[in-house]
DNA sequence: CCGTTTTATTGATTTAAATCAACTAAACGG
DNA sequence: CCGTTTAGTTGATTTAAATCAATAAAACGG
């Protein structure tokens, strides 16, 4: 139930903290090795110039930093081009679930309360290991999506794709036990990183790159990370995974997929119709 | 934990269970009195005649009935016209989980896996009360939104409150006890009735309609229903609520406001900018 | 209206996971 | 490299909610 640090100064300036602009952004939106599982999929190649223009600026942003907190004026939404970043709210009591992880390719902030140019953020943001962020200016969504109809198409099955996880993710909570819901989890996340993190994944030892902390797993499912550790250690005895230096390896997949009861197809993004 | 029975002539035949056709539709698109909240919010007047067109039928579901199965075929999607329907998954083990509450006004029914002409639902719809539904060909919503941009815009709106009141009942069954949980699906829905359904709130008794069991509302938020009994009950002796009778009263608004951290602005609908 | 089924209620007991409490191992920042 | 912080590990104990069990009260269908 880690509680995010306040930055103070960030808080009052309402300013991203460490928040890097790149002076010579990696890549130009028409080259975007990630376009064809983002937003923009569905945007035809001759238009992508003026996509481009849309965007605001693309941004590094630190291990373990933050993003936006809830309630920060959303100014931007975001596509993430590199790196890893969780949603999340905090509780009254202090304690913290985690809504969302973000891998590349997804897109993300447009979840505001209020209306207008002085809407909030709902949840906040983080990044788990360095990450490249594409920013785009709220405000300009809606005439950005009457010119281009398939952008506003996209969103839609953005928005479909993620409910079905956060629907998985609430199956989890609600009906299913610890073992069964970290089993879920675990092959959700080793799926998406696969699909859709280049360097995320080494085919040889059947492993990615997971950078949460047993408190991470445990503010998505709603566990304690004591509980977290005492069945991660359970699977690795019986030889399931190995999970441990920031790396995770499936070593019985066909076992916790049964477990989990996780099937690849059930997290597959897919077209409206 | 209750398994919807299967209807088995339904299944073998893939036809939906004593669902009537409306001979003579209650209402004109362009009359239609739930439209300012439904999906062609954003459809300007002159388009509707064409919305009409496009829409398959009007039906008529009796109470607990179910409209569809998880695994069926997705021929449509739909707006409920009238009454009170559930969109649940269950679980291996039997279990249930409940993931929406679809009340007058809301859209449902496009979350399929698999591709195509094929697909099929990932979870099945229930009335609770007898419902009256619009449907539409799922197959044909594709070219719709691309000659309406604003019917993609409303879908994607729409979508990003139901994610809204999806990350809630996460949070609910992550990180908040059985108290405040239940409290906030109470409150939840009774704005949400108070809103959506004319005739379901009544003013003098601050009351609606709640055709519920405890059994569902463990089933929404990952309790039994005997545990959900004596929560209700406490309540009820505290003075907070009254639930019988298929019916709802909130009588410490304030209290049970506090005890679930719910604020009405929290499942409020709104524009995507 | 009456038998049947579903839903609600309450008590006794068990259990999965939380909490509390050390302690160890890794990662981090000069 | 070394002190400091963060993350992981393990055992003992408690607790919120599940399970088991038995009625009571409503709702339903002729």
């Amino acid at each position: 139930m880690a509680t995010p640090q306040p930055n103070e100064f960030s808080i009052l300036m309402n300013k991203k903290p460490n928040l890097q602009q790149c002076a010579d952004p990696q890549t130009e939106c028409i080259t975007c090795p990630i376009r064809k599982m983002a937003l923009f999929r569905g945007v035809p190649e001759e238009e992508l110039g003026w996509t481009q223009e849309f965007r605001d600026a693309q941004y590094l942003l630190p291990a373990r930093e933050s993003l936006y907190r809830e309630g920060d004026i959303a100014h931007s939404i975001y596509t993430l081009f590199d790196g890893w970043v969780i949603l999340f709210k905090i509780l009254d009591n202090g304690k913290r679930q985690i809504l969302r992880f973000v891998l590349p390719g997804d897109f993300f902030g447009f979840q505001v309360s209020g209306t207008g140019a002085g809407a909030g953020y709902t949840h906040g943001a983080q990044a788990l290991i360095e990450s490249t962020l594409c920013a785009f200016p709220r405000t300009r969504l809606r005439s950005m999506m009457e010119k281009q109809p398939q952008l506003a198409i996209g969103l839609a099955e953005m928005g479909m794709h993620d409910m079905t996880l956060c629907q998985h993710h609430l199956i989890g909570t609600g009906r299913k036990n610890a073992r069964e819901s970290i089993a879920f989890l675990l092959l959700e996340l080793f799926y998406r990183v696969r699909m859709q993190m280049q360097d995320g994944f080494d085919e040889a030892t059947n492993s990615i790159i997971f950078p949460l902390t047993q408190e991470d797993i445990g503010d998505a499912i709603g566990l304690t990370s004591v509980h977290v550790n005492r069945v991660l250690k359970e699977m690795e005895r019986e030889g399931l995974i190995r999970c441990q230096r920031k790396h995770l390896t499936i070593l019985d997949e066909e076992t916790l997929m049964e477990i989990g009861q996780f099937h690849p197809g059930m997290i597959a993004p897919r077209e409206l119709v």
